[in-house]
DNA sequence: ATTATCTATAGATCTATAGATAATGC
DNA sequence: ATTATCTATAGATCTATAGATAATGC
């Protein structure tokens, strides 16, 4: 019990990965330090070696889980109507632990002070940026405000298909909001009119 | 202490109301009974001769919350593009006490079980209904798509505007997603191309 | 007599710390 | 000798209950 520098380096990072994926799930205040010790396979007495308080397992959390949309974000520039899919499946609604953070966790981080709202910000900044990018709009600031359009109608179906009850209305939300998306993003647009 | 009948309703009452705008406040989990109980001008153990349990005042609360969009979801069939203008506005994003309940608590519901994710749910084909009237498309079906695409834009931008940490972020969030929700809700729509 | 509210508290958490134990690493 | 982890626990919550108090309402 109690081992090598490069067991504690691991250790800590398995820590992370339990609490990124209990966060998403049951909410920033969701998980005791004790449940996501036991589930890194420790106790709770060893924690405070690795982190100075709960807050700063949180955030460091909170950035970890943004790096499981990486490679999604990088696909938007590409292929934004097949980011769009992705982000708006059944999967990406069932699959909460892996899911997106900025929507997984949008009504907590509002609820916290500082530096994780900071490191949220940056990275919405980020992602409308990219998702500007692949609008057909003409002027800039077309193209950015259609971003915010696109990325709020993104993040508030993915959370409303996860607190409604029904399985159906869940689907035809995922489902209305991306064909909205998705016509947006469409080259034709400028010419004529299409909803997918 | 301790009195009529006809107080007793009141004094119910009136812990309702504490517990729907510190709900939205702070969260599901985030106000306990003594702080309810205090904010309305009463001690910890009267609670339970008023409810039965913390989960049945959440219930009424968030219920109660729900009557507070009660007007604004009536002016969507008249006047829809007022209606985005109020819920996509700063008002709105900062008077969180009386905010949406459906978008200050979307994933707080979504960890919820049973009754409270079914008056949700029951809220949302609600307005989804709404939206869909007063939608410019040809087809029932398009119109439906396109209010769940509208009801996904307003939930996003409003929870993203109270995350994000940067103001001038918040109120472009807003902004970009209030032109395309007009731009949609446009009766020139059908005809030619408009954002706004 | 009944009951709405109060004070007090039991029992279950949860964060953070103290001290013991057993391995690493000089 | 140092330290990563463990067991144990202090102190602060939080939900729910028990019993006292002071008013209502028959």
């Amino acid at each position: 019990m109690g081992h090598s520098q490069a067991q504690k380096v691991e250790t800590r990072q398995r820590i992370v990965e339990v609490a990124a994926r209990r966060l998403r799930e049951r909410g920033i205040d969701g998980a005791s330090i004790a449940d996501l010790m036991k589930e890194a396979g420790l106790t709770v007495g060893g924690f405070y070696k690795h982190f100075a308080s709960r807050d700063e397992l949180v955030r460091e959390a909170f950035e970890y889980a943004l790096r499981d949309i990486e490679s999604w974000q990088a696909s938007i520039p590409t292929e934004p109507q097949r980011a769009m899919r992705a982000y708006l499946s059944e999967a990406h609604r069932d699959n909460i632990e892996r899911a997106c953070p900025i929507s997984a966790l949008v009504n907590d981080v509002s609820r916290c002070a500082g530096a994780t709202r900071e490191v949220y910000s940056a990275r919405v900044e980020k992602i409308v940026g990219l998702i500007a990018r692949a609008s057909p709009a003409l002027l800039d600031a077309t193209k950015r405000a259609e971003a915010f359009h696109i990325l709020s109608a993104c993040v508030g179906a993915v959370t409303l298909s996860r607190a409604v009850s029904d399985p159906e209305l869940s689907s035809r939300i995922l489902d209305g909001a991306l064909s909205g998306v998705l016509a947006m993003l469409s080259p034709e647009r400028d010419a004529g009119q299409e909803s997918a």
